[in-house]
DNA sequence: AGGAATCTTGCAAACGTTTGCATGATGCGC
DNA sequence: GCGCATCATGCAAACGTTTGCAAGATTCCT
């Protein structure tokens, strides 16, 4: 009888609330709300007996009700605007590393996450609700996406938010992220040292993130005087992505010799494409991918590529929202990319 | 002036809450509530002026002190315990991809997620404390991991949830998942026929899911008469794992000629390793993976595997929790796998 | 026109915590 | 043993919604 659960005990005189801890205790709610806050005022003899009666009937004060009456709650939202690509996005190796460690640094400053996948085109008001729902102290937003002028209205009626994305000039809203197009520099110009002159840059050009890389790649195209680089648009998830990289390599493989990915995936299926086009690589054409994800190093040959610190991004974006949470006022973060040379450039 | 953003307008006479914007209106609260929760019951014209009212201000109903009126959330809890291998299983691509579908699920059924990751050993309480919170309307576990008994402690006192693993003969606790012994006879039986008879598993046998691939692979071994599996154990982080793989190659390659790894991470991880030991796929070894993540298309050769169907585990999931929120009683659900035949065996 | 049925709204009590203020109890110095 | 500081606790008012109940307003039927 007395070595019962915890759990099970309580079948019909359950402790719901902190009142009905306090009546067993014989002290007044307030009394128990002190002592399992761990708040100084409380004698500790009786806070001992509150814990022990809490731990013995399970009880744990309810989040919510705290959260109301101090107007906070400990939830910290993390919200995936889903843009132009509808699909497949939040698969990508890349968002879900950083939504990893986004839950490892915040779980470590006590902070809960929710997570939401949006898709602004549907639901203009996407920010605005998560943000006005209160259920969130703060919120990261993960990528722009094409959602720069929506995420610039909110800024500055709203302190606590922090974007990952791509840093322009004069923007309002607090960004960390890495030099895109420093990183775009960096992949061109060892495509150019590894040979390559007539560069082309593979994937979408429409997020800002992936505009930053190609205005790189353009940079060093012309500062060398090499021909323009050729965008080749694609899409994001894996299926499509294929079909559309095929298609452009059958039209235009001869004509280029050095390909930058805006993506270590796109560049993982386009070495698929090129091998079952016979064309070698580095030999025929060269190869640069950007993010380094696990992936860069198994494809064969590994492929060289632009490194993303992502660890590094989830702590600044963690580390600067607390920061706004708590009143100071913040600059946007700014990492730098590594090229890592492997073997495909 | 009048036509500022809504959000700037109040930042004086801001309406924060049911009762101002009800001032406002020249109605009560109650009426207010009423109308924004879309209740039958308030006059036409009222709601439309206390619609656009609120839109005007955009203003938001509190969602934490709806919650606590309402005793329900709209939030489901979506815990993933990190057991044996304390480091990167989040980052593991098949838990992610699982993690981006439930997300899809819920938000289709109008729930908010919760992701909280835990380390069991550091914290024995990690599921009560989940579910007393207060903050979640159920939880979906994503991998038993170790934690078998923890979960069956609960499993009978609190009803909204489902795990995601392996099922076990009696087992309390609602579990969608693959039938992953069956998998596993599956890779065995197609090693044996592309030529293998003394057969490898490749990673660590503690997790249950694993366990049950590795009683799979023993099943069509011991029916065929072959000699034992042998288990390689591998921790999951791609570093650790690639060391320890080589490890176990160069120790074993010569006496084995078939490779079941427990994960396509492992397998694309060993493929590498195997070329750089200059053995040959399929030709010295062969070698079959599990999960059919997109990586197992892009591996040369491209690799066989056994596919899970995890569109169909995150709706099962979704799904079964809701039917149980509802007060209806469930099934486990137990997936086929599906062998995929490529180039490795 | 009178009465019943139906709509619409307001009132006020919850939901479970936290916390400023006040009060009672205890200890201290003299 | 008295006054004063310190400590420990209780009281009750918030936090912002929702909702059963009741009452007022309107419509409809005969």
């Amino acid at each position: 009888m007395s070595d019962e659960k915890p759990e099970r005990r309580n079948s019909q005189g359950a402790v719901r609330n902190i009142t009905d801890l306090a009546r067993l205790a014989g002290v007044s709610p307030g009394t128990v709300s002190r002592a399992l806050a761990g708040k100084s005022l409380v004698n500790t003899k009786t806070r001992e007996r509150i814990e022990n009666l809490a731990r013995e009937h399970g009880f744990r004060p309810n989040q919510m009700a705290s959260g109301l009456r101090r107007q906070k709650t400990g939830v910290i939202g993390v919200v995936i605007p889903l843009g132009h690509d509808t699909r497949q996005q939040i698969s990508d190796s890349f968002f879900m590393t950083l939504l990893g460690h986004l839950a490892d640094e915040l779980t470590r400053e006590g902070y809960d996450l929710m997570l939401r996948r949006v898709v602004p085109d549907e639901d203009a008001d996407w920010l605005d609700r998560f943000i006005g729902s209160g259920m969130i102290d703060g919120v990261i937003v993960i990528g722009q996406s094409d959602q720069f002028e929506r995420i610039e209205d909110v800024a500055d009626g709203y302190r606590p938010m922090v974007v990952w994305g791509n840093h322009q000039q004069g923007q309002h809203h607090c960004v960390v992220g890495t030099d895109n197009r420093l990183g775009g520099r960096l992949a061109t110009e060892r495509l150019v040292a590894a040979g390559a002159r007539r560069i082309a840059f593979l994937g979408d050009t429409g997020p800002m993130e992936f505009a930053a890389r190609f205005a790189g790649a353009q940079d060093i195209a012309a500062r060398m005087g090499l021909p323009p680089i050729l965008a080749l648009p694609t899409h994001l998830s894996p299926d499509r992505a294929s079909e559309e990289i095929a298609a452009h390599l059958s039209q235009h493989a001869r004509a280029i010799d050095g390909i930058f990915a805006a993506t270590d995936t796109l560049a993982a299926l386009c070495l698929t494409e090129l091998r079952d086009q016979g064309i070698a690589v580095p030999d025929d054409v060269r190869l640069v991918g950007f993010d380094d994800l696990p992936i860069a190093r198994q494809t064969v040959p590994p492929l060289t590529t632009v490194r993303q610190d992502i660890a590094a991004g989830a702590r600044g974006l963690v580390d600067i929202l607390l920061r706004r949470l708590a009143g100071e006022s913040t600059e946007s973060m700014v990492l730098p990319p590594e090229l890592v040379v492997r073997a495909t450039a």
